[in-house]
RNA sequence: GCUCGGGUGGCGGAAUAGGUAGACGCGCAGGACUUAAAAUCCUGUUAUCCGCAAGGGUAGUACGGGUUCGAUUCCCGUCCCGAGCACCA
């Protein structure tokens, strides 16, 4: 920045000004007095941030013949803190490809809104007795005003908050589309629940293959005689939302359910009270359904490999053998998933859960109090608790089951190392080829029995550690002996199912998704149960969120919405609901109740609320069509936009947000509302910016940088070209405060290129082909840049660029015009400046990207370095048409070459075009 | 423990097909302009050795091997750092 001529002016009325402040004052009032002719940006920024909103330059219309492009961040939750320099880092580099597009001719949506439920907003609320709507709005403001400043082009007329009852009116509709849907794993879709209604009455269970818990098996007749209340428990084990029996953690003195994270060995974190393992129901989504088209897409989708990676292990899914164990003595059998059924022959014990289903009938009598001490025991440890502590604990049944391949006696053993929840919670225990069952087996001294050995060795008895490698061959098998792991996989499950004792199967480390927080800030359920506890859809939507005196929990596991009785109790006559199996009362008006006003038909509302990845499962498509009040987007718009082109934001939310994103897209693509089946084609995660200590970036370490002050001091281009500078995308990098003056400085050398002395500077000589080289290498290297993420080398290209061009004093229109349009994305405010004192009128954000063209490019000579054995030791420069054969002869002929070989014969010469000469001696 | 990333100057980083390692920027050192400061501009900056200098040698991309005329880049092994998963049978 160039302040001599005002500095020496005004030198006597602030020479005693401390050094500091001195500087300030220049910065503050360069601009004034010189007028435009000096850089400030300060009001240059403001200036076009106002005109941009004026004119609407960055509304997009759904109407357009121009090819689409959709690049999305992943919206914020609001907090209070508002945002810190490592918040927009994802938001410049897709503001960056949103306005590269544009330029390149696309029709870009590119929305921005908040994801406005959730606790923080209502812990605030609980401590201070503000409505969180308020706080809410308050946090979205600053938000707001803080997005502004940074001059993003998003179409903010799209904005959408999931807190508003405009926006989750859907959310509560795509419930209902859950509710009233099934998984019909035939058809491989999901299908509506009545489809299912009509199969049952007229064949039952015949023929069907659904997703659901138990392989429930009815007749036609069994099914038309059932009561509704009947009818509707059998749908809840097909309906894509229902209602779950699952284990939380319950806390008896804070009355709550917490979540894993809030429990540290077995007591609350807050209060440090006890905390059971306690059955409760909770309505959940039937993500399993589509655990394996979740996990097929994934083959379909640009996403780093590390996070599909996460949500394949996450699926978990995995392949092997359902076996049943007869019960010695007993008609019963337990029946074991194993992924290694080619082990079987070593299966020398079993393990129960200790919450097996009928552990306390299956045990001996003699055994029966030791079990269901033990299990009583292990339930109440936490999850956290008994991950933690692997130490081998155990009970034995008292009973035996039949190895089913050996026909030999084994015990069964209850132990907490085996869980409820996954396969058929029993386990046939291979010591020898198991660790986990190798440590019990030595915690209790059972047989370990090996029947894998490594190919040509023999295994060292006896064994110290289970052999669990799968390139294995088996022994002491039977039928399976010599079979290398692998065959004999294939063969036990065929033997298996040949005599009937158990069939293929795949398992899924997936859990049916938790739907309900019994919690005040989040979309109510559009259920209304009525007196039998039947849930009855609600079909007029949104069900607002009813005002409450207090946020606290209730102390009873329900939420608070539980204590506002006049939205609790709800008079079905008066309210339309849906359920395939109850006929609406209001089909059958009772004229009694009518005429002495009492409610003869009373409902009850569902008063827990959604989690906080309810709204933002959906969100990317509202901003399709944000306003519409007939549908969550209309057909013409979702055709339009499709799936989001380019995703950037935080790896953090890999198993959540980016899982359930990718299920609800598929579902609705099922009911034929999408034509795409993923939502986001690429992804994109921006890495975290940490303080200049190296620490997180948070309040706690006092190394928080606020981009208000960054933008204040340095002005928002120079703040988004310094973050893109900053390093890859993709990496964690630290912010260092001294940094940011060469990316001033270079957009002060920038400035210089078409002022010089604060005096416009810009000619129109023709440009020579050095400066012409200038111009089309940038425009290629920051083309190739932006089209790969790669953000800092740009900002590195526009670097050199600049440099170059000042050194050759090139003031010229026809290079820095185009200049100008390919720094454009990365700075918006200085350029669009720039470009209409070149005398444009308008904006430059709808220019047209230039072409680099190749001709420019093209050098007729080359410097080659010239290697010997290898290691560089001179340059020769020949033209690029130049014969092999002649540079050979040339290279042989230099002086430094024939040193180098020391008069050594020539072994090889390698000639590599445009590139190097490696003369081998 | 398993899986996926990654290790390059004092620092952030570059090297987009295996082809001149350290672009660009920060910091640092020196210089120009100035009475002075700020701003701006210029020069140098991997280490080490030889030389007054011009210049030149050697080593060098975590470490040890390998493939190749040539390796930061490809392969094998080791160490370290980060992220995720973790008694999932």
């Amino acid at each position: 920045m160039d302040t001599s001529r005002f500095s020496s002016a005004l030198q006597p009325v602030f020479s005693y000004c401390p050094a500091g402040h001195w500087h300030r004052k220049n910065l503050y009032f360069r601009g004034f007095i010189l007028g435009m002719s000096a850089y400030n940006f300060g009001e240059i920024e403001k200036k076009w941030q106002q005109k941009w909103v004026e004119s609407g330059l960055y509304r997009v219309d759904n109407n357009s013949s121009k090819p689409k492009y959709y690049v999305l961040d992943m919206f914020p939750y609001p907090s209070g803190a508002g945002l810190h320099v490592g918040h927009p880092l994802g938001y410049i580099a897709s503001d960056i490809v949103a306005r590269f597009k544009r330029l390149h001719g696309y029709n870009v949506l590119h929305p921005m809104g908040y994801d406005a439920f959730g606790l923080p907003a209502e812990q605030y609320a609980i401590q201070t007795g503000q409505h969180p709507a308020v706080t809410t709005a308050n946090n979205i403001a600053t938000f707001r005003r803080q997005l502004d400043i940074m001059g993003f082009s998003y179409d903010w007329s799209r904005e959408v908050r999931t807190c508003d009852p405009a926006y989750y009116q859907w959310t509560q509709w795509i419930f209902g589309q859950f509710f009233t849907h099934w998984y019909d794993r035939n058809a491989d879709k999901a299908r509506p629940v009545y489809e299912l209604i009509q199969h049952f009455s007229l064949h039952g269970t015949e023929g069907l293959n659904a997703a659901c818990p138990e392989s429930l098996q009815f007749t036609a007749t069994e099914w038309n005689v059932l009561s509704p209340k009947m009818k509707d428990e059998v749908l809840n084990n097909y309906r894509l939302a229902f209602i779950n029996e699952t284990t939380v953690n319950w806390c008896e003195e804070l009355g709550t359910v917490l979540a894993n994270e809030e429990v540290v060995n077995g007591v609350s974190e807050r209060g440090g009270y006890p905390v059971v393992r306690k059955k409760m129901k909770q309505w959940a989504l039937r993500i399993t359904a589509y655990a394996d088209r979740l996990l097929e897409g994934l083959n379909r989708i640009d996403w780093t490999d590390s996070i599909k990676e996460i949500q394949r292990n996450w699926i978990g899914r995995s392949e092997g053998a359902q076996i049943q164990f007869a019960i010695e003595n007993l008609p019963s059998s337990i029946e074991v998933f194993t992924t290694r059924p080619d082990t079987i022959f070593g299966a020398t014990f079993m393990v129960l859960a200790p919450e097996y289903e009928g552990l306390a009938g299956l045990c001996s009598e003699g055994q029966r109090e030791a079990v269901m001490a033990y299990a009583g025991k292990a339930r109440n440890r936490s999850e956290i608790d008994r991950m933690a502590d692997t130490t081998k604990t155990g009970v034995y049944t008292g009973v035996n089951c039949i190895n089913p391949f050996t026909g030999k006696p084994i015990p069964v053993w209850v132990s907490d190392y085996v869980l409820a929840g996954y396969g058929t919670g029993a386990i046939m225990a291979v010591p020898a080829h198991d660790e986990r069952d190798f440590e019990f087996a030595a915690a209790f001294h059972l047989p370990v029995v090996p029947v894998i050995k490594p190919a040509g060795e023999e295994l060292e008895m006896p064994l110290k550690e289970a052999f669990s490698a799968k390139d294995g061959i088996c022994f002491n098998s039977g039928f399976l002996d010599g079979l290398p792991v692998r065959e004999a996989i294939q063969r036990a499950i065929h033997e298996a199912e040949h005599k009937h004792l158990g069939k293929r199967k795949i398992n899924y480390k997936l859990r049916e998704a938790g739907f309900g927080r019994q919690r005040y800030w989040g979309e109510p359920f559009p259920i209304i149960y009525n007196t039998d506890g039947i849930p009855l859809l609600a079909e007029e939507l949104p069900v607002e969120l009813p005002k409450v005196e207090s946020y606290k929990p209730t102390g009873t596991g329900e939420s608070p919405l539980a204590a506002v009785k006049d939205w609790v109790e709800a008079d079905l006559d008066k309210i339309p609901t849906f359920n395939e199996v109850v006929i609406p009362s209001s089909q059958q008006p009772d004229k009694e109740a009518e005429s002495t006003g009492t409610v003869h038909n009373p409902g009850r509302r569902e008063t827990d609320t959604m989690p906080g990845w309810a709204g933002s499962s959906w969100y990317f498509l509202r901003y399709m069509d944000p306003h519409n009040a007939e549908a969550f987007a209309s057909p013409e718009a979702l055709q339009y936009w499709k799936q989001v082109d380019l995703y950037v934001g935080g790896a953090e939310h890999a198993t959540g947000h980016l899982l359930y994103s990718r299920f609800w897209t598929k579902f609705l693509y099922d009911l034929d509302y999408l034509s795409f089946d993923e939502p986001f084609q690429k992804l994109v995660n921006q890495g975290m910016i940490g303080g200049e200590d190296g620490q997180k970036m948070s309040k706690r370490w006092g190394n928080v940088v606020n981009p208000d002050d960054v933008i204040a001091a340095h002005g928002a281009d120079t703040l988004r070209l310094y973050e893109m500078f900053l390093g890859p995308l993709t990496d964690s990098k630290p912010w260092n405060t001294h940094g940011i003056e060469g990316v001033s400085r270079f957009l002060g050398k920038f400035w210089r290129l078409f002022y010089v002395d604060d005096q416009w500077a810009v000619t129109d000589e023709n440009p020579t082909d050095a400066e012409l080289k200038i111009l089309h290498k940038t425009i290629k290297k920051v083309t190739w840049d932006i089209e790969n993420m790669s953000f800092n080398t740009s900002v590195s290209a526009f670097m050199v660029a600049t440099n170059e061009l000042g050194q050759l004093k090139c003031h010229k229109r026809q290079i820095l015009k185009k200049l100008l349009i390919v720094l454009a994305p990365f700075a918006p405010h200085i350029t669009e400046e720039l470009w209409h004192k070149l005398g444009n009128t308008d904006s430059i954000h709808k220019a047209a990207w230039p072409a680099h063209e190749e001709k420019y490019l093209v050098e007729n000579s080359f410097s080659y370095p010239i290697s010997i054995n290898g290691k560089t030791r001179t340059n020769i420069e020949f033209p690029l048409d130049m014969d092999a054969a002649e540079i050979e002869k040339a290279v042989m002929a230099d002086e430094t070459v024939q040193r180098w070989m020391e008069g050594k014969p020539l072994k090889k010469f390698i000639l590599v075009k445009g590139r190097i000469v490696n003369v081998v001696v």
